[in-house]
DNA sequence: CACCACACTGTCCAAAGGTACAATGTGCCT
DNA sequence: AGGCACATTGTACCTTTGGACAGTGTGGTG
């Protein structure tokens, strides 16, 4: 396994080595179309000296060599890690990280799967529930709708208009309407703009009034 | 490294026993706590005999004895997976997987990385942007706005009306419009309602006219 | 100073959204 | 058969939204 550590600045150098005693240092990205043709190992990413504007592309450009990339950031972020490795990055830790921990990640990623750092994962799992349609539970407000106010309703949460929403039904406008009356009554929202929001899961704070 | 195969069938413990031969099986969540007081190893959780009404609570269970919790699924699936992740759970996978796929899990989940067929994710990065804020870079369009413009977006953004917006920033409806119309002029949508989902990074598929 | 971006406001108007009152038809359950 | 939920549509009416045309004031820059 031939893991090929992209850094400018280098001065880690060692500490990966430690860690990989058959690893190799280069500094572009585009040299790891160069690598030998031996096992493809893990591309590690250092972005401590890459500019924020520039390491979703970075990432994407080492992703595109089709080895698995880890993202070492100077100073890992929420955000940006979830970027990256919706870039294709398969891990995302400290640029600093200790050697063993270097390891275990690698051991991770070989195995197909996704490392980043423990409090990042817990945030992650989290936020995603937003995303992510919620459970057919009976407490979900959703079960309430009819069929046609169901889909009404996800025409609307992808921001269609009534004349829009009543051509794909092929109804009349005035029946999207009258499914919507329904739909904001049995969801408690005011009107489509929430009712969108609603629909993404994503909450309104409204005044009252 | 204790592994232990929960599950009501129990067809597949052939299987388990080939993948970790130390392995053991039980039918039931709450003997997770009686094993022994070795290396607290994974907790394999079948869920092909478990109604979909409570695998997330049989999930949360689980979770809660502190071992790691990888979730086996008769038919996996995108909401699923991301629901059951949430519970807690470390990996997601086919309760029918090879033996070789259970031990590469097992190697990915105990070194702190997560797992799920590359599939679902892949999809789960992507929809797990929505709730990342996206970047401060040039290309972004929320760039253009103004300050002011940015605030009234961002109360379309929570589905206030004009109104209500007016109220908020002090400033009278017909200000609002004014903001409005540039806003959706320089984010390139078509009413609140777009601009709303566009704010929550929701794409929206608009039909031409 | 002239120019410009920006915030702010006014009036008018057309289109879209939403509600009220009301009716028809279909399928299912008692 | 009668009752009920649901889908559908009509007319009328009010509100909200959004655009057109237009103007004022402020602060910064060449």
């Amino acid at each position: 396994m031939e893991h090929l550590f992209v850094s400018l600045g280098g001065k880690l150098r060692e500490r990966w080595i430690q860690a990989f005693p058959g690893a190799a240092v280069t500094a572009s990205v585009a040299s790891i179309g160069k690598s030998t043709s031996g096992p493809r190992g893990i591309v590690w990413l250092d972005l401590s000296a890459t500019p924020d504007a520039q390491r979703a592309a970075q990432v994407r450009d080492a992703v595109a060599f089709g080895r698995p990339v880890v993202v070492m950031a100077p100073t890992p972020g929420e955000a940006e890690a979830f970027r990256l490795l919706n870039e294709g990055a398969r891990g995302y830790c400290h640029v600093g990280a200790a050697p063993e921990q270097l390891r275990e990640i690698a051991l991770v990623v070989e195995h197909g799967g996704f490392w980043m750092p423990p409090e990042l994962m817990q945030r992650y799992l989290a936020l995603s529930l937003r995303v992510v349609p919620p459970p057919m539970s009976p407490e979900n407000e959703l079960n309430e709708l009819t069929s046609r106010e169901l889909m009404v309703a996800e025409q609307v949460a992808h921001g269609a208009s009534n004349r829009e929403i009543a051509a794909a039904l092929n109804i009349t406008e005035r029946t999207v309407k009258a499914h919507l009356s329904a739909i904001f009554e049995k969801l408690g929202v005011r009107d489509r703009v929430q009712l969108a929001l609603a629909m993404n899961n994503i909450p309104t704070y409204t005044t009252v009034n």
